[in-house]
DNA sequence: GCAGAATATCTATAGTCTTTAGGTTTACCC
DNA sequence: GGGTAAACCTAAAGACTATAGATATTCTGC
């Protein structure tokens, strides 16, 4: 069956076929000839398209990456919103697949975060952020946000809405009762994470500044693509 | 060549052998092949001491963490400089053997860590933070550390010293500019966000508020197999 | 509308890797 | 000193990545 008349096999098609199988037999089962079956193909035709298995995974990692986007302007009345905003957006694209976090941590797209970030210092300069601080804090936005999202995407499925697993009353005790006192959500601790880290990093600027409404909606025309509304909170708590 | 009257192959000696490969070959030429071969030995006979490849990876990621430590008391004038002793020790741990990350992404040992935790815990209580604001601090200095350590890890052995890579300065001038402006080495970076992120966590404590030294002194002598000096910065950069 | 080139698939196979089965010799224990 | 268990071995099954080369279809230019 030689040369069909429409492609088998397309980039789009393998991304989603790959996600398809990770997402629900896990990353191991994972491979050229199961993913070659899930597009009724013979594994090496997709060495006509992919140059090794690496270049297969960059591309899943990168369509996971491209799902989070920049806040809309109309979400973000203070600074501290858009940061916030964009760093829930990167967590829910990452743990909507959370089996493949091991992809994403070997292959990053480094260039469509950094691409973001640009923003980011502008916004930093725009609300009075000194020059020499404003790597402080997109770094630890980024190491923040990657981290928790990895993370929590590593934690077995069972018990990924908990907070920490692992926690032995008789061991632990004042750990324990941290954790009974606690009423965040896994989510919600990330959110008030980022806002610490905000406040803690940038204490010249009140937590309650408006955004930078300008700016944002600039960027919005120059790149609309990257915009948009936050991807649903269904499956990423 | 069977049974010798010394045993070829010990947890350690595989922990070690290991870790020579991973770092000076790179993640992806470990093998049980090349790991026996490593050890003058054949690549079943790992099956006698090993239940499978991922029972060593498991030993492999628990003797990485087991090398990061509780901060020496003598070394904590303030509470902050408990929690950033704790978490820079964490991380030094995990890039001294950066090729490792992946490892450590899918067999860290929640327990080890957990352990460390409460007395994290203990000292928060002491300081006076509230009880349903504890989970928020250890878990965001848990998300911050692990994050820093494994995308730290990931990078390129090239680019392990810059904050970030893929930066062009066409595309992302401002945020090229603050990174011209940066005057932190990735390390220092790393410490000072965890004192932002505890300064904006924590308002109510000073971050100069000294350590409870009894505290300190007593986990001590209860588990002083846990506390040590940090090892060294060299490679950890 | 056809020849030739390029494309998209296939089959076959080499070379690894993980793991199991089962054999062999040495060390340890009573 | 004899039996049992330990610690190694060889052989091989089964899966996966990747390459080589065959084959039929589509596309391009005339």
């Amino acid at each position: 069956m030689p040369r069909p008349s429409t492609p088998l096999i397309s980039h789009d098609a393998v991304v989603q076929a790959s996600l398809r199988i990770i997402d629900n037999e896990g990353l191991d089962s994972f491979s050229l000839p199961r993913l070659a079956r899930e597009l009724n193909v013979q594994a090496p035709s997709l060495y006509h398209h992919f140059q090794d298995r690496a270049d297969i995974l960059r591309t899943v990692a990168r369509a996971i990456v491209l799902r989070s986007r920049v806040p809309d302007p109309a979400d973000c009345r203070t600074w501290v919103d858009w940061f916030v905003g964009i760093s829930m957006s990167f967590r829910r694209a990452v743990l909507s697949h959370r089996n493949a976090a091991p992809i994403l941590l070997e292959f990053m797209p480094r260039d469509i975060v950094v691409r973001n970030y640009e923003l980011g210092v502008q916004i930093l300069a725009e609300i009075g952020v000194p020059a020499d601080r404003r790597i402080l804090v997109i770094d630890g936005l980024d190491t923040i946000t990657l981290g928790a999202s990895l993370a929590g995407a590593a934690k077995s499925p069972a018990r990924a809405g908990q907070v920490f697993a692992n926690v032995d009353a008789d061991a632990e005790p004042m750990l324990a009762g941290a954790l009974a006192a606690n009423t965040r959500t896994a989510e919600e601790l990330f959110a008030d994470s980022i806002r610490s880290f905000l406040r803690g990093a940038v204490p010249e600027v009140p937590p309650d500044a408006p955004a930078p409404r300008a700016l944002l909606d600039r960027y919005r025309e120059i790149r609309p693509d990257a915009a948009g509304p936050l991807p649903s909170a269904a499956s990423a708590r």
